[in-house]
Formats: C-alpha cells, sequence, structure tokens
DNA sequence: GGTACTTGTGGAAACGGTAACATGCTGTTT
DNA sequence: AAACAGCATGTTACCGTTTCCACAAGTACC
C-alpha cells in the first residue's frame, strides 16, 4: 500500500512531491489515462463532451505533463539544444533572444550550451544533447568539422546551422546573412561618397563570413573600376582590440587609406579608437564601416555606420527550419540567407582630399 | 520479434536510433544494468575489475545516460531551469554567461526561459518547469510575488534568486549586488570631488535595486552634511531613452544639478545624450556616474564612470548555493550580497564652480 | 563451526507518459 | 440481416534509468 501524497508538499523535498499525474487527472475525470493523453495532445478521436470534462478537471489541477515521461516515451522532450560559442556578445544573445521567442510559440524551451569555442566542448555537449535530452539541435557558429557534422546526421539527430563557420555538407540545413551582398553594399557606399583608398579588416581567415564579406569587398572595388591593394586589406579576430591593432597597422602606410571597412562592429569601432588615438577625425579624416549593427553602433560618437544583420530574424528562421525538419516534411530552401541593411550614421563621409 | 537497431541510423529518423542504452552495455560487459548503473554514477559498491571493464566498453561505444530517463526514475534531469526577463540586455546576458560556466562544472545544464517581463508568462513557464523538466531554478529579477514564490517552495521546488526585484521571503535564498554600498560609493565619490547638487535618476519605484541605492545615495549626502533635495531625484525604467527625459527635466530646473547619479548604464549613457544634446559638456559641465559596468560604459564619449556589479560572478554564486540546496545541505547564508566596485573614468570630474 | 557483517552482483519494480491494439458502440451499405 | 466503417474509449507494452531487495561469497568474531 504505498501512499498516495495529496498534500502539495510531503516534506520530502525531493522535488516530485504531489505533481499531479496523468493518471490522478484520469481518475477524478473518470476516464482512461490514454483518453486523458489523447486530449493533452489533441490526438485521436474524443468525444466533445470528454474533452471538456477532462480540460476542466486539468485546469482544476494545474497538470503539465512530465516532459522527462514524455521525452522516454518516444515522444518529445520539447527541448532543443543551442550551442554556441558565448553568451555574452551582443551578437550572440540577439540571435538566442530570436530564438527562444519563435521555441515559445510552439511550446519547446532552449537547453543553452555555450562552448567558449572549444572544439573537444562543443562535441562532448552534442554528444549528450542528442542522447534523449534533446529533440534537436541549432548550432550557431559551430565549431564542428563538415564530417562531423555529417556523423552526427546519420546518427539521426536533426539539427539546423546558424552562420555556419565554414563551409559545410550541403544537406546541412543552414541560416545566414547575407555577407556578400552586405559587404557591396558598405563598400559602394563608401565608393559613391568618393572614397579611393578603401581598406578591409577582416574576420579569422577561412570562416565563411569572412570570404563572403571579402567577396563583396572586392566585387564592389572591381563594379567602380578600382584597383584591389592587398596591403588594404588585413585578416583579425572579431573584438575591438583587433580593430585597434589592425588599424593602427593601416594608418601607418605611406599612402594609408581614407576609409576602412571593419568587417563587425568591434572591430569599427577598435578602428576608431586607433584613429582617435592618433588626433584623425571620424568620418573627416577618415570614414569607418562596420557590420553587424548591434547596440553598440548607436553609442559610440560618431555613431557607426554599419551593416544590419538580422539576428533575432536568423534566430527565428532557423526556428521555423527546425520544425519542418522535426515535422518530417522535406523541404528545398536547405540554406537560407537573410537579407541584410546598411545603416548610414556618422562614422561616414567624403574624404578629406575630394 | 522486434528488430534491434545495430546500425547508428535506422532510417526513421526518430532520433532514438541506435544511441547506446545501459542494457547495451551491460551485455557487451557481461553484467547486469544495475552494475553498469553504478559504476555510471559512482554509487554502491563495484569490484575494480568490473568497473575498469564496464568502463572501458562505455568509452568504446560513447555511451551517456538518457537524461528523460534518469529524470524519470526519480534521478535527476541534469538540468535547471532560467527565468529572466529578457537575453539581450548586457545585464542578463553577463549573469546567464556565469549561471552556463558554473553548472557546466556540475555537468548540468540551463534550460533558459525569457519572460518578457510577462508575470503570466512566468508562473505558466515554472508551472512547467516544476514538472519534471528541471531539477530546480533559478530566477532572475523575478516577476512573482513574495507569496507565489513560497507557494513554490512549498511544492518542494528548489530554487534560487538572483537580483530579486521586491523584497521576498526571508527563506528564498538570493544572490544580490551591495546596491546601497555602491551607490554610497558612487555619491562619495561625486561629493569628495566638489559637487553639492548631486541629482539621482532612479529606476522603478519599489524595487529593491531603486531602494536600496537610494538608501546609500542619500546616506552619502547626509554623511556630508547635503541636504536632500527632492526635486533632485527622478523615477526612470532603466533605459537610455527614460535616461534622457530624466536628465532633460533635471537640466530645466532652476538650479539645475552639477552631477547626475544614475542607477544603471543605459540610464547614465541617455544622461550623457541629454546633456550634449544641449551642449553642456561632459564632465566640465555635468558629471554623471552609472551602474552596472558593463561593456557599453567603456565604450561612450567619455567613457563612463560607473559602479561595477559582479555579474558574472553572481550567476556562479547563484549556482553554488543551488548545488547545495539540492544536495540538501542547509546552509546559513541564505542572502548573498556581492561587494560593488567604483570604477572611475572620464565622465566626473570636478564641478565648473569649484 | 555457527553468526553477523561486508562486499559484489543480479533481478525486478517503479517513474509517467505514448501509442499500438482491442473492444464496444452506432449507423450505413449491400 | 449481415457486414462493415467510423467513432470513442480502455488495456497494456514499452521507453531507459535508478534503486530496493535478494542472494552469494568471503571475512571476522566468539
Amino acid at each position: 500500500m504505498r501512499a498516495v501524497a495529496r498534500h502539495p508538499d510531503d516534506g520530502t523535498g525531493n522535488g516530485r512531491s504531489g505533481r499531479t499525474t496523468i493518471r490522478q487527472i484520469a481518475e477524478l475525470a473518470g476516464v482512461s489515462i490514454a483518453t486523458v493523453s489523447r486530449v493533452v495532445n489533441g490526438s485521436g478521436y474524443v468525444s466533445e463532451k470528454t474533452r471538456r470534462s477532462v480540460e476542466s478537471v486539468i485546469r482544476e489541477h494545474g497538470y503539465t505533463a512530465n516532459r522527462s515521461a514524455r521525452g522516454l516515451s518516444g515522444g518529445r522532450t520539447g527541448l532543443v539544444g543551442v550551442t554556441l560559442p558565448r553568451i555574452h556578445p551582443a551578437y550572440f544573445s540577439l540571435i538566442v533572444a530570436g530564438v527562444a521567442e519563435a521555441l515559445y510559440e510552439h511550446d519547446m524551451r532552449i537547453v543553452l550550451c555555450p562552448t567558449l569555442h572549444e572544439h573537444d566542448r562543443e562535441v562532448s555537449l552534442l554528444e549528450r544533447l542528442m542522447h534523449g535530452t534533446t529533440d534537436c539541435g541549432l548550432l550557431v557558429l559551430p565549431e564542428e568539422s563538415s564530417s562531423e557534422l555529417r556523423t552526427l546526421m546519420n546518427h539521426g539527430y536533426r539539427f539546423v546551422v546558424v552562420d555556419p563557420r565554414k563551409r559545410i555538407d550541403e544537406r546541412v540545413p543552414t541560416v545566414s546573412a547575407a555577407h556578400s551582398s552586405g559587404a557591396d553594399q558598405a563598400t559602394r557606399h563608401l565608393l559613391d561618397l568618393g572614397h579611393r583608398r578603401i581598406a578591409a579588416i577582416t574576420g579569422p581567415r577561412g570562416w565563411m563570413a569572412t570570404e563572403e564579406r571579402q567577396r563583396g569587398y572586392h566585387a564592389a572595388l572591381a563594379a567602380a573600376g578600382v584597383l584591389p591593394d592587398p596591403q588594404l586589406v588585413v585578416a583579425s579576430n572579431f573584438d575591438i582590440e583587433g580593430g585597434r591593432r589592425a588599424a593602427a597597422a593601416l594608418l601607418e602606410l605611406d599612402d594609408p587609406p581614407t576609409a576602412i571597412f571593419a568587417f563587425n562592429d568591434p572591430l569599427a569601432i577598435g578602428a576608431m579608437q586607433a584613429a582617435q588615438a592618433r588626433d584623425l577625425r571620424v568620418p573627416a579624416d577618415l570614414s569607418i564601416v562596420g557590420f553587424d549593427d548591434t547596440a553598440e553602433a548607436e553609442l559610440v560618437t560618431p555613431a557607426l555606420t554599419t551593416v544590419r544583420q538580422p539576428l533575432a530574424e536568423m534566430g527565428r528562421m532557423a526556428v521555423s527550419l527546425l520544425m519542418r525538419l522535426l515535422e518530417g516534411r522535406p523541404f528545398e530552401a536547405l540554406h537560407v540567407e537573410l537579407a541584410t541593411q546598411l545603416i548610414v550614421r556618422g562614422s561616414t563621409g567624403a574624404p578629406a582630399g575630394g
């Protein structure tokens, strides 16, 4: 004879005290657990009368299905694993915000896994996520190689990659920003203002974002008949300090640039600091364009002209692909590229000589 | 006769294809599942020889326990529910970063639940989290009333509150920053510089952070023998726009302040913008101090003098309380208050008249 | 040489759901 | 009237763990 804990707290403090189960609801409503399950999940046949009655009992007792049980029994856990390098930078937190919002509408939750850019951590995290914890995954700027991702797929794990770092297997669904066209817009803007010596501070070599943006940059220069100068392209690492160093080097050149296109906002802010450190006025002496349009772009003086990536929207779009993946509906658009938009602010202007 | 899927992908794509289970490991190692469980959890008696053998099979096959099953079977899910108003603002993402880092060390994961400041959403989210999804919770700036939190406790749910919004039940463990002493430091700094008309732009009325910081502000003024002027205290809502409006109102006064202490960084940045909009120089004509020391404080010109809250550390501390709660170890320090530190930058200086 | 305790191991009962299958009904078709 | 389809509901196996209990063998003690 087991005691049935009716009181909310049975004093054991083991966290499962008194939670209403499907069996209790079934008994109270005078139906079988199968019927309650059908009502809760809206599956199968249930008469209007029964449905009402069960629903009222559920409301009255505040029942919610135990996700562990649901997950175990072959249903869904309702959890989506999200791996990302770090939580804090505005870039990532905006994507996650979009993801969370979209998932909430599907009554699913995020299991957040920062990898701190460590490949091994990411792999072991995914290993665990796959195994019963989550229904599917969302990999932001993943560290894994294409072949590792392929292995994941072959194990039957469903996932979507947001902002792929390197070029990956064609069959992996991806969401990214229109890097190349954004870079093209930014560069054209500088060309239109009259700049001809336009430098680029890029991200790490080999990253898709870097390569694609570089492609846009070169395309715009070519279209304007400007010969690219290899001296004017410096690779860096996407943070403020990197921007500062790269800009300092560029400004040391015999024939320094009149404009710098930085491949993200922190780099651009670093460049701005480097310019101000050597008493150059922005934009009078040096124009600067960034990429991202996170909140910081509006804070600096002068405010940063930058290419806006729809970060939250990328998160939402990734969720929408994920849901289709879960439903097993095959879909055509495996690779979604969201449009970027140039936001012109105070950091760009006509070159001094012009 | 059921097919036993040996191959990693059985083609059903239902996500549970081919994952190694405890039973398979047991069979391969020639022991019972109970023994494998004991090895995995380090509980009960297992001979050295058996342990080695089982461990090697586990390593070889990359086995990890299914968390749903573990959660269901009365063990732990290894998941911690984290509710917070929004993910994006630096304030929150820094706390979450600290939480994630600390939880990783305990091999636990975050289930992230943004509430968008909606009370109902938070309540229903918690309702679900409690019910089998998570082992415990971490509530950042919760919307719930003290009595709702008490109800949660009585249901046997274990949780810790980070940065309580209102004053709550004594028995709920909390982690917060030393609001009052931080505000005291900030105000004293301005007094030391020679300011006497020091305004305060506070957060929403009734919030603990607001009240405590106000207490520190008043204490510092009193200690310096400065009579507080009610006109100089304006309540706002913790964002840039609010800071702009509040500062504009303050600067309209017949006898305007020579310094403003804003109760967080966005407010301070808004105040700075308002000052610059009316051609006041910061700090020559107006000194400004913020509170938080998130990244933005260093970006604005001049860089913001502000009170640093150890946000990531608050997250880590909350996890440490949570772990003790889970272990059932009772502990004395139910309410932890972490020290703040004044960071002096360019936005403060001696008043013009001084 | 019993008895009692320690150590190592296996068997089996939960845990709370889902879903396949079985079982009645009520009409409708042939 | 028999056969059958569609609806509504109940029964039950199963998901992968943990954990309690039983049992066996070895050791210590009187």
